[in-house]
DNA sequence: GTGGTCTAGACCACA
DNA sequence: GTGGTCTAGACCACG
């Protein structure tokens, strides 16, 4: 998985790094239970500190995202349950960009036709392959 | 228009006035072409620094949401024409939305209903009254 | 308020300075919506680094004990309502904390006369003046 | 006796590992005198490290929960006698459970109740049954 | 070899 | 002047 980010940017390097990883989740790029680098190696890769590597891995165990198994690293988290309620603070953000997309000039039906792009890139367990 | 900020967040307070400004000019209730209040007048209201309503305000203009005459104030910009293709940015920032969403276990139906929600409450200028 | 640190233990720093500030808001030495001291003075009054009292403020501010205002640096939390639950992870300690007093001879009623004399210690708002 | 562990978790699985086997000899759920299984044994049942199960009884030898016999292997130490005098270490352990209780909402009637429920799960032999 | 912790020192965003 | 972020480098706990 190809990790690229903006050293010259308002958003931390970690908050970057962590969204990434969650996209990466979403789009199956990082398979469920896949083993994910190891803090170090990602630091190398990245060319940045560990400690930064190693913050957005607690924040991404903090959120759930992954576990953090001690004998084997980081792994991705087993899929949640289907859930239709949405989280308040992520009905927040949306609202956000729904804004900004109207005052954009984008109508209601090419923002559905986007969403749904790019809900097909996204490969989400919850439909049919869940237990 | 209201506005409620959390002193104590991890959004700074420019960003959350600014992020509110962007909704309320979304959804008509602050109309095209009206008057903010004076960067002290709001201030004063909300009990915060003038510094930050004045970098709210800066980065809104810079982002092309008001524009500053200098005789009168601030105003919200003239509604856009009908552009149907989103910002890069935007369409990041949604893809990380989506992707978190489906974490969550939201399907894209119920997602698609959301946005439907959303957008029903924005008087988004475009579709009809285009000049 | 008193912090004192062991720094040969196998506790972690920022975890013992966490306790103690959670011990310190529950007796009330730290009253409701005080000021914290900021990181670097806290840092400088134990002779250890920013970042580790960093550390503490996060986990606290995370788990809901502080919170912090870009403002005026962090303080205590407002108290939060009668809640008669207690959290499976609290159960879960006292368990094992109960099971090693039984191994060492505690018998209930003294037990109970302990807790007893250690919550008589802390200053809890939630029988008499709550609103 | 069944021991359950999270491989993913921020306690170290010999620590698990002890606390579960101390509410085990409390609860009685593990007889005075009763033999455990051995290291290799139970590393192997619970598939883990040889050396945390080693961990795990040196600690609770270290701390006198169980005796190692080099001819019979590892028992549940005797009982001790009565002592009404807690620990200092339990007692700061627990002004820390209490605080986070007292700060949570919890009152100590209810707290007491809760405490009286896990006590008549252990099988304390130091009531009756003394020597 | 893994993540977790800590340090000293620096720079930046926020208000 | 506050907390937040980042770095380079080190040591330790865990398994």
């Amino acid at each position: 998985m190809i990790i690229s980010l903006q050293l010259a940017g308002d958003i931390p390097l970690y908050e970057q790094l962590r969204n990434q990883i969650v996209v990466g989740i979403a789009t199956g790029e990082l398979a469920r239970e896949e083993k994910l680098p190891t803090v170090r190696q990602l630091a190398d890769d990245l060319g940045i500190n560990t400690m930064t590597v190693n913050k957005a891995y607690s924040l991404l165990k903090q959120e759930g995202y992954i576990v953090v198994d001690r004998r084997h690293g980081a792994k991705v988290s087993p899929p949640k349950p289907h859930n239709p309620e949405p989280s308040p603070q992520l009905e927040e953000e949306l609202q956000l960009i729904i804004a900004q997309a109207a005052i954009q000039g984008i109508d209601p039906i090419r923002f559905q036709k986007l969403c749904s792009n790019i809900f097909s890139r996204m490969a989400y367990p919850h439909l049919n392959e869940e237990r």
